[in-house]
DNA sequence: ATTACTGATACCAATTTAGTATCAGTTCAT
DNA sequence: ATGAACTGATACTAAATTGGTATCAGTAAT
C-alpha cells in the first residue's frame, strides 16, 4: 500500500530544494538534475504547483521557479490533495444495505475520524519541518 | 486519494457480515447477494482470507465459510496487509541525495513514525468494533 | 447421481501511473 | 535583432494496477 505516489514525491522533494535555496530563480532543469527526477515529468508537477499557489515562476532566460509561501505553511497534505485529492479511506462502507440512515452512521463517524487524523498528522509535516530535519541530518555528518 | 481498494472493502464487508451471523457455514453466493458483491470477486477474495486465516471453509454442499478467528482479534490493518500490502508511506525519500546517513535520517524517522502510527489506528479498527458500531445503528433505528 | 459448494488459476477491459514529446511564448544577453 | 534559456499548455504513450469474469477440478450432503 503505497500512498504518495511519484507525483507527490516529485513535488515534495522540489519544494523542499527550493526551499533550501538562498532566494533567487531556479529553473526545472537545475532541480531536475539535482533531485535525479525526469525533467519533463518535474516540468509538468511545477506547473501544477504555480497553479496552486505553493511556487510562483518567471518566465524567460535567467528565470525559473520559486517557493510562492514560506515553507513553515506548505503541509505535505496540500501536496497531496493536488496530485492525490482529499485523503478519503473508503466511500460509505455499508451504504443502503445496513445503515439507511446515514447521517448519523457510527461506522462512518469511526472511518471520517481516521481520515481527519491521518489529514492532521501529514498537515503537521510542512516543508519546513522537513528542512529543519535535513538541515539537522547534515550538520550530524559534518 | 481513495486508501481502501474494492479488495479490502468488500474483505472487511463480508468479515462483518459473517462477524453477524450465528455459527454455522456461509456460502459466497449467500454472502454475495447480502453485501451485493460481485460473486466471482468475492470468492477471489475468500479464498486470499482463508489462506490467511481470516476465515476458515467448508467444501462440498451445506458447506461455506465462516470466521477463522474472533471478531475482536481481527483489525483491519490485517486486511488492508493482505490486500494491499503494508502501510508505506512512500520510499525514502532523498536517497543518495542528501542522506548519505539513511540508518538515522531524521525525515526517514518522521515517515515511518506517521506509517506506525496510520497502521496504529487501523489495527485498533476490529471487526468486532465495526460490528458493534453497526448494531448500535440499527438500534437506534428500531 | 445430482446439486451445492470451495480450490486454483487464467483471462480481460478500463483506469491510473509514470514518463515523453512538442510547440508556442517570454526574457535576457550580446 | 538574434539566439539561448527559460516557462505555459497540452497531447501522447507504455506499463502497471484495479475491478471484474470465466473455467475446470474436486468435495460433501442428499
Ligand atoms: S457505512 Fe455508510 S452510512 Fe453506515
Ligand atoms: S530521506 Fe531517506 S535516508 Fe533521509
Amino acid at each position: 500500500m503505497k500512498v504518495l505516489n511519484k507525483e507527490t514525491d516529485y513535488a515534495v522533494r522540489a519544494l523542499i530544494s527550493l526551499g533550501m535555496k538562498a532566494d533567487g530563480w531556479v529553473s526545472a532543469k537545475a532541480i531536475s538534475e539535482e533531485q535525479a527526477i525526469p525533467y519533463q515529468f518535474l516540468r509538468r508537477i511545477l506547473q501544477e504547483l504555480i497553479r496552486n499557489g505553493l511556487v510562483e515562476s518567471k518566465e524567460g532566460a535567467g528565470g525559473g521557479v520559486r517557493l510562492g509561501k514560506i515553507p513553515a505553511e506548505i503541509g505535505v497534505a496540500e501536496v497531496i490533495e493536488i496530485f492525490q485529492g482529499k485523503v478519503q479511506l473508503s466511500e460509505c462502507m455499508f451504504r443502503k444495505q445496513l445503515c439507511s440512515n446515514r447521517a448519523n452512521c457510527v461506522l462512518r463517524h469511526e472511518i471520517m475520524r481516521i481520515e481527519k487524523m491521518v489529514n492532521n498528522e501529514f498537515s503537521q509535516i510542512t516543508i519546513g519541518k522537513l528542512i529543519d530535519d535535513l538541515k539537522a541530518v547534515e550538520a550530524m555528518k559534518g
